[in-house]
RNA sequence: GGGCUUGUAGCUCAGCUAGGCAGAGCAAUCGGCUCUUAACCGAUUGGCCAGGGGUUCGAAUCCCCUCAAGCCCGCCA
């Protein structure tokens, strides 16, 4: 069974009402990693819902978080809203409303392009629309009582005078450098070191944050969560989930969630994926690279305990040829290989959308690769597309857009993550190159042969192969010199199929000019 | 120190939440006209499933122990 239906059956076991959560702060780009969390979560809440249960799934942007440092991909100045929250610093591209908003919205972006829909709710707004004014209140009445929590459970110890709420200093804006003097309810007299001494009425929203690991546990019971998966790291003896665990039990009466831990993305050669030390790869650039079904195709396909490990070079291509041989397995056009598992449901959810009820039409990531550099313009690869064959006369709409939408994703790719061996380009002018009397013998001798033959991979390839035995001449010498004169390189595309997709005129004037 | 995960062919990994013949891809070897790169085709080779114990008619799969590796343990996916 797939992991998704597994955790599904559980709940339901429990109850046929869920509401399953997500959490991601938009601190800076969203990462493939972090994008775990959600398509895991989609995977479930789409299982739950063909069983016929009734799920809502929300995501919780945690846009009332404090900047906690200035970040690599920062300028300078924003050191000084360090310890205010995001929602209330300036956007960094100054387009957005602010800092959170800037990474928010386009990571809303990206959920939407992978089919994924939740509730999204704003920490900030339900902060400062009271909702989570009952809760603090709650809070500030068991202070010993998290105390206790906190520090058994963490072995942390809190200073003197802790109180689970970070007061916002109404001066400074910040919520990191107020401390507490007295509380009596409600009202909390505070003093910040930016030299303000005021007052805070915790009645008002807004007026501070509980602190993560309260935080978390208050959520639970004010949204209703039954289900929110988390990262490896919260899942250590003494995180949040821990202390979560008994504070949502004990302070606020209520039985904490289900979950299932992720583990992590890792890139190929960097290791685990951060944002702050540049070893990570957003999730705009992989939906830029690849159709939004492989990268859900990714998270789907395996257990979210086990870590990836991702390469978005040549392990790209290995991946979309993956999705594609599921997709043709799907559809019943390729058999099964044993020892696959879960094929149809892993198919189902890599699916952002509907389940297309014909197979789509597929041209090998590969294949567009040297398409791609070889026209730029879609209509260019379109020809070449039809005059090889390789699409019908009447390919419709749909999958016309289909594939000129990988044509894009292979660009893209092409640009910023493929190895430099893929790489060539087809000079518009003959390069300046001396041929020797024998790479001039072997070419004169094709331009003869290839005006005659069918204009086709194979044949093209047989010809090369008959002439340089007929003239006596190494294949590798053979294949560099036509290289030489198409690309200005030693190296190049399979030469057959290369040959074919380019326009023959082109070629025959080419190869002629290069032996005049 | 604590926790989680992993260990299956030369390499990368499926198969473990259904206990029932050990599986792919790549590499290698051979063949397809002498075949250049990650868009070829067919065949062949290749495994004490880390090691030990237990449960079972039957274990890669479930349980226990040992060893090794990776990651996490203020915030972080």
């Amino acid at each position: 069974m797939h992991w998704a239906d597994v955790i599904a059956n559980n709940l339901i076991k429990k109850g046929n009402k869920h509401v399953l959560a997500t959490g991601i702060t938009p601190s800076g780009p969203i990462h493939v990693g972090n994008m775990r969390e959600v398509i895991t979560t989609d995977a479930i809440y789409k299982a739950l819902i063909e069983k016929g249960a009734e799920p809502e799934f929300i995501y919780i942007a945690d846009d009332y978080d404090h900047l906690r440092k200035l970040y690599p991909f920062l300028p300078d100045f924003f050191k000084k809203y360090i310890g205010i929250p995001i929602c209330e610093i300036p956007c960094i591209c100054g387009k957005h409303e602010s800092y959170a908003d800037h990474y928010l919205i386009s990571f809303l972006d990206s959920l939407k392009k992978l089919g994924i829909t939740p509730k999204v709710i704003r920490a900030s707004e339900i902060y400062k629309n009271g909702n989570y004014n009952h809760s603090i209140q709650i809070a500030l009445e068991n202070v010993e009582k998290i105390k206790d929590i906190i520090e058994n459970i963490s072995k942390r110890k809190l200073p003197k005078n802790w109180i689970p709420f970070n007061v916002k200093c109404i001066n400074c804006g910040k919520i990191t450098e107020t401390k507490p003097i007295l509380y009596e309810f409600p009202n909390i007299e505070y003093k910040c070191n930016c030299g303000y001494e005021g007052s805070a009425d915790i009645r008002e929203g807004g007026s501070g944050k509980l602190p993560w690991r309260i935080d978390w546990p208050a959520r639970w019971k004010m949204l209703g969560v039954t289900f929110e998966p988390f990262g490896k790291d919260l899942g250590t003896v003494g995180g949040a989930r821990q202390t979560g665990e008994k504070i949502v039990k004990e302070i606020f009466n209520y039985s904490p969630p289900d979950y299932t831990v992720y583990e992590f993305i890792l890139l190929k050669g960097k290791g685990a994926m951060h944002s702050s030390k540049g070893t990570a790869l957003s999730s705009e650039e992989m939906l830029a690279m690849t159709p939004p079904e492989v990268l859900r195709f990714l998270i789907v396909k395996n257990q979210p305990n086990k870590h990836i490990v991702f390469d978005p070079g040549f392990g790209l291509l290995n991946l979309v040829d993956e999705y594609d041989q599921f997709e043709r397995i799907f559809f019943g056009k390729e058999d099964i290989i044993k020892g696959m598992k879960d094929i149809e449901k892993i198919y189902e959810l890599s699916q952002p959308y509907k389940i297309p009820n014909k197979i789509p039409f597929q041209i090998p990531y590969r294949h567009l690769v040297t398409i791609v550099q070889i026209s730029k313009e879609w209509k260019d690869i379109k020809k070449i597309l039809l005059r090889t064959k390789q699409i019908p006369e009447n390919i419709g709409k749909f999958e016309e857009k289909n594939i000129k939408q990988r044509t894009k994703h292979v660009e893209y790719w092409l640009k910023f993550f493929a190895p430099n061996k893929l790489k060539f380009e087809i000079k518009n002018k003959l390069p300046n190159l001396k041929l020797l009397e024998k790479q001039k013998k072997i070419i004169n001798a094709l331009i003869d042969k290839l005006n005659s033959i069918e204009w086709d991979p194979n044949a093209i390839h047989k010809e090369i192969y008959a002439i340089s035995e007929i003239e006596n001449v190494s294949i590798k010498t053979t294949f560099t010199t036509l290289y030489q004169i198409l690309l200005g390189q030693n190296e190049g595309p399979r030469a057959g199929y290369f040959i074919s997709n380019l326009d023959r005129d082109f070629v025959m004037n080419r190869l002629k000019e290069a032996v005049k």
